[in-house]
DNA sequence: TATGAATGAGTCTTCATTCAT
DNA sequence: AATGAATGAAGACTCATTCAT
């Protein structure tokens, strides 16, 4: 029993996710994703007791999955330079996604009273960034990236990479510039020998 | 008769303009303005079929006014290197404004359907861009920049600039990792010798 | 145009009084009263705000006309002999009444959380008494009652007068009973001699 | 299997009747019920097809308890004057009585289409009155009390308490007052001499 | 018997928009 | 030009009741 509604539930989430990636957060109804999942008004309420819970749960099933994908790329890797070049293929992937959670999230942040608590973005960005300044801290020690403050650095790239996303869902910045810039973000660690 | 009009059109944009500010673009209603302005309902139709053309005249009136007190400032600029910390300055008071417009203007650009069109954030930001492009190019010119790309280097600060705005607005980026991040970027263009 | 607005006011208070006279105060709804009204859904939005607040003002509305009539009818006597009949024949009117708010008035007083505050039904009930005892203490004073105690005499009586109004409700005691009954506390105080 | 069915009916009995002297009668549903009763949905349907049955029920149960005690207590009494004191304590112990009924009970009459059937409380009411009576003819009887028409006293008496009860549950009289009312009945059928 | 997921009707409430004055 | 009452559509949410297991 407990599993078929464990089923249910993904399954909404799931379906959620589309409907959340296609019309973001703040224009997303109830009615919108009991629609989309083609189940009653009462059913969904059954499971979530509102679209920000529902957005939630997929935000958390989304990172969970994203890590595990990550997970699996960086696993490849058999140099901090290696691995860099792996850290920013992946932010690429993520600005350039198709159906992508990235406006969703924005709103999603926007409407958030206290911008300290509870934000899942600021997390989740805090990890990419805590992330990175590990990996630039061990290519410096290992002598691969020829930068004088790790963190400092991190941090800059981090900035630039969340620039290009709200420009990639602002105003449509083309996929070239994005390939520039990670390029030369890319350069300006690595190839500074 | 007609100055009267365009009075009363001007104070229903400036205070609408608050209204946006303190709770972004797609929260607002008509309601709101109606009641910020102290006007009546039918009156406000009279001026703006909705919400959306209301705010492109706000984005309007604040481009115009922003332009003004740009130019004042950069009037003061004696060098390349002056002007390039004004311009840097000027960011990070958009940046850390309080009664900013930005999250109503990322949500209004999140609304729009075609990304290319009627994009006031594109056209802003493009600008951006360009004068900064001439700016570098001319502190490479004057010798005062050292650096081989004026265009790459001004697409770059302004995606971090970009990078910041919606870490602020996001996540609550600090006022010192705001400084510091545009240091960097000062130091990488200016202090490079 | 705020006498229309007047005018609606008092045409949806009398309309909703009949609804709340026919169905109690619990099983209201607001669309009750719109169809009654025959009104649209938002329209009575723009009067009251929920059935409790169109009910007190129901109860406001019924308690100033109710005034003025037992004024006009106590006015007539000529004795406190003749004033207590009167206002035991007030008080039969009341219990018989067809179209009573009584119903509605009982479960409006259960709903209330603190049995203390903002009780219509308190004050309604404690201007009768005092009233009523002001009464026998004059009738006492001008020797037309034979009676000890004119304030316990005056709670027996209203508690018998509200005995009557809940069995009426409850469980439809017959008229020839309340008239027994209302006849017998008249003759407790008056014909005592 | 027959008795384990008697005994989870009981259970809810009991158990609804909590919620029943808690909320009322119009305000709980079956998923209050439900709740309360730690069973699933469907299964209190096995049980009672809708509240008002099941309320039904519990009044019941609850006039068979009730008459229990009373037989008890009236058991002790050594004359008429002495059951007429023990009638009077049970009285003031429902109108005071914590966890009672009364509300739910007003509020069921109430909702019956016909006052004349199926009410509960007219029954019990029209019990307690026919039991007074009884109890003041034997009283007159024996000489211990002094009154003309034990019918009309016992009405009088019933409808008296009939106030209090309502009277404690709508404006919340106090016990002072109510101990003073009983007493006068009391007195006017027992002290006169 | 018992479970609890699922349904859909019903109510509340807000808002953009219209229109008579 | 300006007002603000009025409308009706739309969304949130709850609950009695059913039904497959």
């Amino acid at each position: 029993m407990g599993e078929k509604v464990e089923l249910k539930r993904k399954y909404i989430v799931e379906t959620a996710r589309k409907v959340f990636a296609q019309k973001g957060y703040t224009g997303v109804t109830m009615k919108d994703v009991v629609e989309a999942c083609n189940i009653s008004r009462g059913g969904l309420y059954l499971y979530f007791d509102n679209i920000r819970s529902l957005f939630e749960e997929v935000l958390a099933n989304e990172e969970a999955s994203d890590d595990q994908e990550v997970e699996k790329d960086l696993s490849k890797a058999s140099s901090d330079t290696d691995l860099f070049a792996i850290f920013i293929k992946e932010q690429k992937k993520d600005i350039l996604q198709k159906e992508s959670l990235l406006v969703a999230l924005y709103e999603y942040s926007f409407s958030l009273e206290d911008k300290k608590k509870n934000n899942f973005y600021k997390s989740q960005y805090e990890a990419g960034e805590l992330f990175l300044t590990r990996l630039l801290e061990n290519g410096k020690k290992h002598g691969e990236f020829a930068i004088e403050e790790p963190k400092k650095e991190a941090r800059h790239i981090m900035i630039s990479i969340e620039g290009l996303k709200i420009l990639r869902q602002s105003i449509g910045i083309s996929e070239r510039q994005i390939n520039e810039e990670l390029l030369y973000l890319l350069s300006g660690i690595v190839a500074e020998e």
